[in-house]
DNA sequence: TAGATTGTTAATCGATTAACAATC
DNA sequence: TAGATTGTTAATCGATTAACAATC
């Protein structure tokens, strides 16, 4: 195929087959089908095989896909080839709950940097890391080569924050702020909104309330 | 309207409209149109009434919504009405972070109390809350009225952790640790996948640089 | 009554699934 | 060759948008 035009979901579901790679290279399979990762994830065979040949032809027919091959392919469509350096901005909790976070360092994320504005917080170590003032920024973008940020400060500070990692030329950026935030648009911004994923919680929670009340 | 099956992405979208309507409230706006919402968020007018008509008829033709009104009502929906006493169950970076993060008291969700099982964090204060030993959760689920959970331990403990939850009676969870999950069918959890947030970016980006050299 | 805006039906668009020829 | 499984086309399903009668 090797159209343009993916949908979303097709991205979030190639991160999600890479994990479930994971699994069959550590049970030393050679080979999967769509259906042994359809099974595994309880997702239809015709989709897996779909999204992949939105990025071209990686099966053989007959046979299903070699697991390594397969893997590296996916990785490479996400951008997990490069290497990506991510800058925490905000060395409170969450900044420092994101630094320790196992799930980054997993997926090839490498966290290269943690800033902070606050004087007491600037100079001590985190980790094997020492917490860098914010003015810095721009400079250690270079130095440590860095391409992703994580914005982890109060919200009323998430504009300028945000504002001034887009200035430093980051392309890429969370916000955990619950803020909503103006970018330009070659910037690509997600934000976690955690207050959101609580509501869809309580909405299913009280609808099915609701159903048993009937 | 009033039928069944709502699409995800309508109570997604509810939530977003809610927000909006703070912002209508504190303009002092006694009405509002499909359009103003619509305007203000990006989407079409028809999408705003659709997405509402699946709940009820709230506004008057030729006048549009009150703004009051409708925001009681979806707030109604999502199951916001009720109270929602949450604990953190994790008292490091993660779980700190959490407790003191705004976006959740912002929406009405209130921190009831946090659990740890390291003995040199129970006890301790953590802003006015005292950190409570896990192996009291279910005790103290009855007595703070705890309905919904956050999971803020490491990956290796989630599993155990989330089970211990379930046990308890709470029918809504959130897990951090990046490990799959498995619960009865009754109980709501999602995770938040802060490396697959990241790769949604690292895909975009990647796009751009390829559109970028052709 | 004229203008505005809803709620709902019909049309469109896009994503998922089924089916199958190609081919290992 | 027979069996398995891909890649792709066609059918289905579901969600979004457009259009419009109802009605303030």
């Amino acid at each position: 195929m090797k159209g343009f035009k993916i949908p979303e979901a097709t991205v979030t579901r190639l991160s999600v087959y890479s994990r479930c790679l994971d699994l069959f290279e550590e049970k030393g399979e050679e080979t999967v089908s769509s259906s042994d990762i359809a099974k595994q994830l309880g997702v239809t065979p015709a989709q897996v095989r779909k999204d992949l040949a939105y990025f071209g032809e990686f099966g053989t027919r007959g046979i299903g896909y070699n697991v390594n091959g397969l893997q590296k392919q996916i990785l490479k469509i996400l951008g997990l080839n490069k290497e990506w350096n991510v800058a925490i901005i905000g060395a409170g909790n969450l900044g420092s709950a994101l630094f320790f976070y196992k799930g980054f360092k997993e997926r090839g994320f490498k966290i290269a940097g943690i800033f902070d504005n606050d004087s007491r917080k600037i100079g001590r170590k985190i980790g094997d890391k020492t917490i860098i003032d914010t003015k810095y920024f721009a400079k250690y973008v270079i130095e440590l080569k860095i391409n992703l940020g994580i914005v982890a400060v109060p919200a009323v500070y998430a504009q300028e924050t945000v504002d001034m990692v887009v200035k430093a030329g980051i392309k890429g950026i969370i916000n955990f702020a619950p803020v909503s935030i103006n970018i330009p648009d070659d910037v690509m911004l997600r934000r976690v909104d955690l207050a959101a994923q609580l509501e869809l919680i309580t909405f299913n929670i009280n609808k099915e309330e609701q159903i048993h009340q009937n």
